[in-house]
DNA sequence: AATTTAAATCTACACTTGTAGAACTTATCT
DNA sequence: AGATAAGTTCTACAAGTGTAGATTTAAATT
């Protein structure tokens, strides 16, 4: 899983992909130009970078327009990402940025429980180790 | 508090001088150099680049060796750099980033008490408002 | 003072990234 | 079939990034 390292368009593209399991160029442009003003060879060309670089595949069948799927899952991506991210941001200490997270995110009680049975288990984890 | 966009480099050598107040680019390069093969004037450049941004500034001072220290905080760095992150690599939502630090950084007891403590307090404050 | 050394400044360059125009190739619609 | 539209491919380019050599300057040592 060579994850060469990924562009904030690429990564922009390669979301739309997650999202719609696989696309065309133009239905992936679509998506992006509701948001952002950004022509259709942009996004062409960046669609092109991801193939390069082996994060998604063209499928081979049908005739004209060309559709793209993943290559890479959102975790192969997201993983070392974010290890990277707390490496940069944070000197390799991810507590300050749980603590920010915890503190500042919009989460609901469901949310808040689920997190807490995490925090739970990772303690049941510690208390038998030793 | 015109946050510019930071580079990976500039981001680490911005996170040395936070670690020592302040510094000279020589010992910047001493510090990077220590994992890092990497040449001074290499270094020099990104100090160069983050005085440019308005990052970090030098102190008139001494004579010889120029001084640099941070104009940006941390936080004024992370905060906007997380959003951003969170927004790319996850869509825009925190949770699964969340529950997979929760679940695999290395944590202690104590970490995961404060965890804890803050969860906590953001229940209560769901309870509050309604 | 003359020489060595440490640091600063200047210049350069290849690679990546965001951005898109132009030209060519199919389909599609009268 | 001819014209229009939709999509693909090719080419380009400025800004940002990592990287460092060469040159100049200032400090320290003999």
């Amino acid at each position: 899983m060579k994850t060469r390292k990924l562009s904030d368009f690429e990564l922009e593209v390669l979301q739309q992909l997650w999202r719609l399991e696989q696309a065309t160029t133009p239905e992936v442009h679509k998506q992006i130009a509701a948001k952002r003003d950004v022509k259709y060879s942009t996004v062409r060309t960046i669609v092109d970078r991801l193939e390069q670089k082996g994060a998604i595949e063209r499928l081979p069948q049908a005739g004209r327009a060309v559709v793209f799927r993943p290559l890479l899952s959102r975790k192969d991506v997201s993983l070392p990402m974010t290890r990277r991210f707390v490496d940069r941001v944070f000197g390799g200490d991810s507590r300050p940025l749980l603590s920010h997270l915890l503190g500042n995110e919009p989460l609901n009680t469901e949310d808040l429980d689920y997190l807490e049975s995490v925090i739970a288990r990772r303690k049941k984890d510690l208390a038998d180790d030793d």
